[in-house]
RNA sequence: GCCCAGAUGGCGGAACUGGUAGACGCGUCAGACUCAAAAUCUGGUAUUCGCAAGGAUGUGCAGGUUCGAUUCCUGUUCUGGGCACCA
C-alpha cells in the first residue's frame, strides 16, 4: 500500500469541507486564540511559491492551538481595492470589480490546493459595499472626532463645539491663526465655523503635494515616477497642491510610541516604528532677516550650537524664498525651485550630490548680530519641522560637506574637538566662539539657551516629530468613495443611514479634469456634489481584523460582545514591508476606536512574526555576439542564435580554451553558411532571463527552450564540454559536431545556465507555481518544504529541487505504518523504553520548536524521529499515533489518513496534544567534549552527577589529554557541569 | 543619503542562555538490489597536509574582550527591505 497523496489530500479536504470542520464559533469555553495573516492583495499574477511562506507558518500554529484547546479564529479575505486593478481597467476596459473576482478566484482555488484552515464563511473583501460601508462608517466617526489634548482622546466633534461655546479657543489651541472667545464662536457663521472645526477634526481636509503628470492627465504614485518622468511614456513629473483628506495621526504619535512597549514585536520593527514617528526635542527660533520685517523660523535640536551657526539652508518651497531672493541671484534661484520641482521627495534624500543655491539674503544671530547667508537646498524638506534649518558646519556632517562645497567658512565652536576634517556630533565638547556659553558643556547649554530664547521671545522649546498627518485621499476610481458632500465649499458627512455611498460605475477609467479622479467626470456625481476622491488602499485594511471577528453584521461594523471576546490579534504574520504603512495606521484606528468606545482594546496586534521574502533563482542562457566579415553576400537573419554554456562563457572570460570556442563557432557558421569564406570576431556574450521551469538544477532543457519562443525555434547551442547541438546536425549527420570531448560520455551533453538571486517576478521569469508543486508532491509535502527553507523570518532563495527530500521523508513516514510490499506493518505491541525516549525527545524538540516558530528546525527534527523510529524498526501504534498528532499542524492530511487508518474515530484536528513522558528522557551520563586551551580534542563519558574533583581526574588521566600536557601540570581546569571541560595549559 | 535586517560547506540551513561549528535536507561520490532503469537501502562528503594515526585552517573582512566567540564589543564591505500615492 502505497503513499497515494493526491487521492489521500482530495479527499480529506473535501470531508473537512463537508463536515465545516474549520467553522469558529463567536463564544466557546475554551479560551480563545486569534491568528491573522496579512490581509492579502489579490494580483493578477496568482500566487507563486512566495505569496504562502507566511500563511503555511501561521496555518501550522492556528492548528498547533486547535490541537492544544484552544478555539482558534483564523480568517482570511481581500485587500481588493488598489491601483493594480485600475490600471488594467484603464488598459482593457475591463471593471476593476471583475477582474478583482477572477484574481480572488484564482487565489482561492490555489490557496485551497494547500490545505489551509481558513474559516471561509469569515471572508471579507474591502470593495464589497457590505464591507466598505463600515470603513465609510469609521471614517465618519474620525471626520466627527477631534483629539482632546487634555486628556489625550479622540471626543467627538460636538463635545469640543461646546467648548468652544463656553471658553472659546483658550483651551484647545491649535495655531496662532484661529483664536477666538466664546462670543466670537457664536457669532462666526456656519462656513467659518465648519473651516476652524476642519482644524481638529481626526479626518480633515487640507491641502498637499501630489506628483502631477500633465502628459498623462493625472497623478502619479510614487513608483510610477522614475528619474523624475513617469514610468509609463517618460512624460515630465512635477510637484502640484490638490486639495486632500488627512487622518491626524501626529495627534497619535506619542501614544503610538508608548503604545510599542505594550506588544510584541521584534526590536527592529519598534525601531523601525520608532524611528518613523521621529520625536525629537529641540527649539524653534526667529531669526531676523537683513532688509525685511519677516522672521525666518527654523527648527534645531542642538540650540547650544547657535553660535556655530554660518549659513541657514531653507527648503526651496518655503513661501518666504520668493520674498527675499534677490539681486543676482533671483534667476539662479528661480532656476534651482525648479529643478528641484521636478524631483521626487525620494530622491532629493537620496541624492549625494550637493546642490543649493545662495538666496541673497542674510538672516541675523540673534546673539552676536553675525550676519548668515540664506541658502536654499533640497535636503531640507518643507514638511518637516520649519522647513529651515540653522547649519553649524562644525557639528553636522552634511551641513559640513555643504560647507566645504560652496566654500562657506566654517566657524569652529568646540576647540580640539573639531579636525577641520569632519564633523563632530558631540554633546560632550566645551564651547568656545560662544559668547554667553564659552566654557559650557554642549549638553548642559541646550537648557541654558533655550531659557534665553524664551526670555527674549525669540523662540521657545519644542517638541517635534518626523511623522506627517497621513494622507488620506486618492486621485482614483477604485476605492471607497467619501460620505461628503461639498456646499459652497464646505465638507458635510451623509447621514449614516445612507451609507454606503455606493461607488458608481463610469464610462471611463481616465481622469478628471485638474487631476481629480474619475468620479470628477460622472455628471450625476458632480451634480450631487458628493466629493470626486477616493480612499486609499489602506483604508480598508486598517481595520479588517475587527470585521472577521463579526463579518455579517449589518447593524455594526463589530459587535462590541464579539470584539471583546476575541480582542487583540494574538499572532500576527506578515512582511516586513508593511512597517511603517499598514501596521502605523491599523494601530491609531484601533486606538480611535478605542477612545470612542467602540472597541475594549487599543492595540490591534499583541505578536508580531515578520516573514522573509522568498527571492527568485533567476537562471540565464548567453547569446554570443559576433561580428562576421564576408565576400559573399550573407543572410545573417538565417543564421541560428548561437547559445553559449555558463562554464565556456567563464572559461572565455579567463582566456581559457578560448582556441576551441573559435573552432566550434566556425564549425557552426560553416553549416549553416555552406561555405569557409568568412571571418568572424567574437564580441562577447549577452545574458539574458530564462523561465526557471525550463532548467533542472542548472541544466537547461535544450528542447523546451527551442519551444518557448519562435526565435529559439533554430537555437544552436555550445555546451559546457564544448560539443555543438544545431538543428543542422541533428537532420545530418549527428556524430559530426561533436569533437571535443566525444570520448568522455560521463560528461554528457549539458548545458549549464548562469544564476542570480533576484525579487521572484514575472518579468524575471523566475516565478514557480504552487500549483505545479502541490500537484507534482502533494500539499503537506509543499508546506513541509517551505517551511523547511530556513527560518520564517528569513529572507531566502527558492531551490525547488530539495523539495524531493521532504517527499521522500513523508514516504519514509508511510513506511512506518505500510510497507508497499507487505501491506499493513503496524501493530499494537507495547513500545520499549528506547522507543518512547526516541519519540518524547522528538516531540519535546517539536514543540519547542512550533512555538518559537523554528518551523524549521521543527521539520528536520520529525525527520530525525522518522529515521529513529525507522532504526529501531519500530511499527507501534502507541507511539506512532502520538507522532502522527504533533504531526498534523505541519502535513494535515497524511496525518488524517494515517490517523483514520489505525482505527481512530474522529478528526485528529482535535485530537489532545501529546503530553512528554519526562521520565524517558532522563539521562545519567554525558559524552563531555574535553577542550585542551578551548580547542575541542576529545570526548570522555562522565556521569553527569559527577563533582569538579572527580571529573578533573577523569581528565587528567585520559590519553589525549596527557598527550597535550606533555607532562606538565594544567594551569586550571574549567567545568561547566553538563556542558564541557576546558584544560588551560 | 537615512532607518532596519542579514552574511556559516557546492546549495538551503543547524548550533535556542559565550561551551563538541556544519544537525536535517539537497547535490555529489562509492556500493547493494535490478537484464536495465526508476524507486529503495548502506556508506563517504568543509578545506588542506598525511598511507594512517593525527595535525593545521575555517562562520563576509579587520581588530578587541574571554580559559573558550558563528554567538559579545568596535570598525568595515557586500546583499535584501523600508523611506509617506504599490499593496
Amino acid at each position: 500500500m502505497e503513499y497515494k497523496f493526491r487521492d489521500i489530500e482530495k479527499k480529506w479536504q473535501q470531508q473537512w469541507k463537508d463536515k465545516k470542520v474549520y467553522s469558529v464559533p463567536n463564544d466557546s469555553s475554551k479560551p480563545k486564540y486569534y491568528v491573522l495573516d496579512m490581509f492579502p492583495y489579490p494580483s493578477g499574477a496568482g500566487l507563486h511559491v512566495g505569496h504562502p511562506l507566511g500563511y503555511i507558518a501561521s496555518d501550522i500554529y492556528a492548528r498547533y492551538k486547535r490541537l492544544k484547546g484552544f478555539n482558534v479564529l483564523h480568517p482570511m479575505g481581500y485587500d481588493a481595492f488598489g491601483l493594480p486593478a485600475e490600471q488594467y481597467a484603464i488598459e482593457h476596459g475591463i471593471h476593476p470589480a471583475v477582474s478583482t473576482e477572477n484574481n480572488i478566484n484564482t487565489f482561492r482555488r490555489q490557496l485551497d490546493n494547500i490545505g489551509f484552515c481558513f474559516d471561509w464563511d469569515r471572508e471579507v473583501r474591502t470593495c464589497d459595499p457590505s464591507y466598505y460601508k463600515w470603513t465609510q462608517w469609521i471614517f465618519l466617526q474620525l471626520f466627527n472626532s477631534y483629539y482632546n489634548r487634555s486628556t489625550q482622546k479622540a471626543e467627538s466633534i460636538t463635545q469640543l463645539i461646546k467648548e468652544f461655546e463656553t471658553n472659546g479657543s483658550a483651551n484647545e489651541q491649535r495655531s496662532t491663526a484661529n483664536s477666538f472667545t466664546a462670543q466670537e464662536w457664536k457669532s462666526f457663521d456656519e462656513a467659518t465655523k465648519q473651516n476652524i472645526l476642519m482644524d481638529y477634526r481626526l479626518a480633515y481636509c487640507g491641502y498637499g503635494e501630489v506628483n502631477w503628470c500633465e502628459a498623462l492627465g493625472t497623478v502619479l504614485a510614487n513608483d510610477e515616477v522614475v528619474n523624475g518622468v513617469s514610468e509609463r511614456g517618460g512624460h515630465p513629473v512635477v510637484k502640484k497642491k490638490l486639495r486632500q483628506w488627512y487622518l491626524r495621526i501626529t495627534e497619535y504619535a506619542d501614544r503610538l510610541l508608548e503604545g510599542l512597549e505594550r506588544i510584541e514585536f521584534s526590536e527592529a520593527m519598534k525601531e523601525m516604528q520608532s524611528n518613523w514617528i521621529g520625536k525629537s526635542y529641540g527649539a524653534e527660533i526667529d531669526f531676523a532677516i537683513k532688509g525685511f520685517n519677516d522672521k525666518l523660523r527654523v527648527y534645531t535640536t542642538r540650540p547650544d550650537t547657535i553660535f556655530g551657526v554660518d549659513f541657514m539652508v531653507v527648503a526651496p518651497e518655503h513661501e518666504l524664498v520668493d520674498k527675499i531672493k534677490s539681486g543676482s541671484q533671483v534667476a539662479a534661484v528661480d532656476e534651482y525651485v525648479t529643478y528641484v520641482k521636478s524631483r521626487s521627495e525620494r530622491e532629493r534624500m537620496a541624492e549625494k550630490k550637493i546642490t543649493g543655491c545662495f538666496t541673497g539674503a542674510y538672516a541675523v544671530n540673534p546673539f552676536d548680530g553675525r550676519e548668515i547667508p540664506i541658502w536654499i537646498s533640497e535636503y531640507v524638506l518643507a514638511g518637516y519641522g520649519t522647513g529651515a534649518i540653522m547649519a553649524v558646519p562644525c557639528g553636522d556632517e552634511r551641513d559640513f560637506k555643504f560647507a566645504k562645497h560652496f566654500n562657506i567658512p566654517i566657524t569652529n565652536i568646540i576647540g580640539a574637538a573639531f579636525n577641520g576634517e569632519e564633523a563632530n556630533a558631540t554633546k560632550d565638547a566645551i564651547l568656545e566662539n560662544s559668547g554667553f556659553l564659552n566654557g559650557m558643556v554642549m549638553r548642559e547649554a541646550i537648557e541654558v539657551v533655550n531659557n534665553k530664547i524664551e526670555e527674549m521671545g525669540i523662540g521657545k522649546k519644542k517638541v517635534n516629530y518626523k511623522m506627517r498627518d497621513a494622507a488620506f485621499s486618492r486621485q482614483r476610481y477604485w476605492g471607497e468613495p467619501f460620505p461628503i458632500q461639498w456646499k459652497n465649499g464646505t465638507a458635510w458627512p451623509l447621514p449614516e443611514t445612507e451609507l454606503p455611498l455606493l461607488l458608481p460605475e463610469v464610462d471611463s477609467y481616465s481622469p478628471g479634469p485638474e487631476g481629480e479622479g474619475p468620479l470628477a467626470n460622472i455628471p450625476e456625481w458632480v451634480a450631487k456634489e458628493l466629493e470626486t476622491n477616493t480612499m486609499p488602499g489602506y483604508a480598508g485594511s486598517s481595520w479588517y481584523f475587527l470585521r472577521y471577528m463579526d463579518p455579517h453584521n449589518d447593524k455594526e461594523f463589530c459587535s462590541r460582545k464579539v470584539s471583546d471576546y476575541w480582542g487583540q490579534v494574538d499572532l500576527y504574520i506578515g512582511g516586513t514591508e508593511h512597517a511603517v504603512g499598514h501596521l502605523l495606521y491599523s494601530r491609531m484606528w484601533t486606538k480611535a476606536l478605542y477612545d470612542l468606545g467602540y472597541i475594549g482594546h487599543d492595540e490591534p496586534y499583541k505578536k508580531l512574526v515578520n516573514q522573509g521574502m522568498i527571492q527568485g533563482s533567476s537562471r540565464f542562457v548567453y547569446r554570443l555576439k559576433l561580428d562576421i566579415m564576408s565576400e559573399e553576400q550573407i543572410a545573417l537573419d538565417k543564421l541560428p542564435q548561437i547559445f553559449v554554456s555558463k562554464v565556456v562563457v567563464d572559461e572565455w572570460n579567463i582566456g581559457f580554451k578560448s582556441e576551441d570556442l573559435i573552432d566550434k563557432v566556425k564549425r557552426i557558421l560553416s553549416l549553416h553558411l555552406s561555405h569557409d569564406n568568412f571571418k568572424f570576431k567574437i564580441e562577447g556574450f549577452s545574458s539574458f532571463h530564462v523561465d526557471v521551469n525550463m532548467v533542472d538544477g542548472i541544466e537547461l532543457d535544450i528542447n523546451a527552450f527551442r519551444g518557448w519562443k519562435p526565435e529559439f525555434e533554430n537555437a544552436t547551442f555550445i555546451f559546457d564540454d564544448y560539443r555543438i547541438d544545431t538543428i543542422l546536425l541533428k537532420s545530418g549527420n549527428n556524430s559530426e559536431g561533436f569533437v571535443v570531448g566525444e570520448e568522455n560520455d560521463k560528461m554528457g551533453t549539458k548545458y549549464s545556465t548562469g544564476t542570480e538571486v533576484e525579487k521572484m517576478s514575472k518579468s524575471k521569469f523566475n516565478t514557480v507555481n504552487p500549483d505545479d508543486l502541490v500537484n507534482k508532491y502533494g500539499a503537506d509535502t509543499f508546506r513541509m518544504y517551505e517551511m523547511f527553507l530556513g527560518p520564517v523570518e528569513m529572507s531566502k532563495p527558492w531551490d525547488t529541487k530539495g523539495i524531493e527530500g521532504v517527499h521522500r521523508f513523508l514516504k519514509k513516514l508511510w513506511r512506518l505504518f505500510y510497507d508497499d510490499l507487505k501491506g499493513k506493518v503496524w501493530n499494537e505491541e507495547k513500545a520499549n523504553d528506547a522507543e518512547w525516549k526516541a519519540l518524547y525527545k522528538g516531540l519535546k524538540k517539536i514543540e519547542e520548536d512550533t512555538e518559537r516558530f523554528s518551523f524549521n528546525t521543527g521539520v528536520s527534527t520529525f525527520m530525525i524521529l522518522v529515521n529513529e523510529l525507522s532504526d529501531l524498526k519500530c511499527h507501534k501504534k502507541e507511539v506512532l499515533e502520538k507522532l502522527l498528532i504533533a504531526l498534523t499542524p505541519y502535513a494535515p492530511h497524511i496525518a488524517e489518513e494515517l490517523w483514520s487508518l489505525l482505527g481512530n474515530s474522529g478528526t485528529v484536528l482535535d485530537a489532545a496534544y501529546p503530553a512528554i513522558e519526562t521520565k524517558y528522557l532522563v539521562e545519567s551520563s554525558k559524552e563531555y567534549p574535553i577542550s585542551i586551551n578551548g580547542k575541542m580534542r576529545t570526548t570522555i563519558n562522565i556521569a553527569l552527577d559527577a563533582a569538579q574533583p572527580e571529573v578533573e581526574q577523569i581528565v587528567l588521566a585520559n590519553d589525549v589529554v596527557q598527550k597535550w600536557l606533555e607532562g606538565k601540570a594544567p594551569k586550571k581546569i574549567i567545568f561547566v557541569k553538563g556542558k564541557m571541560v576546558n584544560v588551560v595549559i
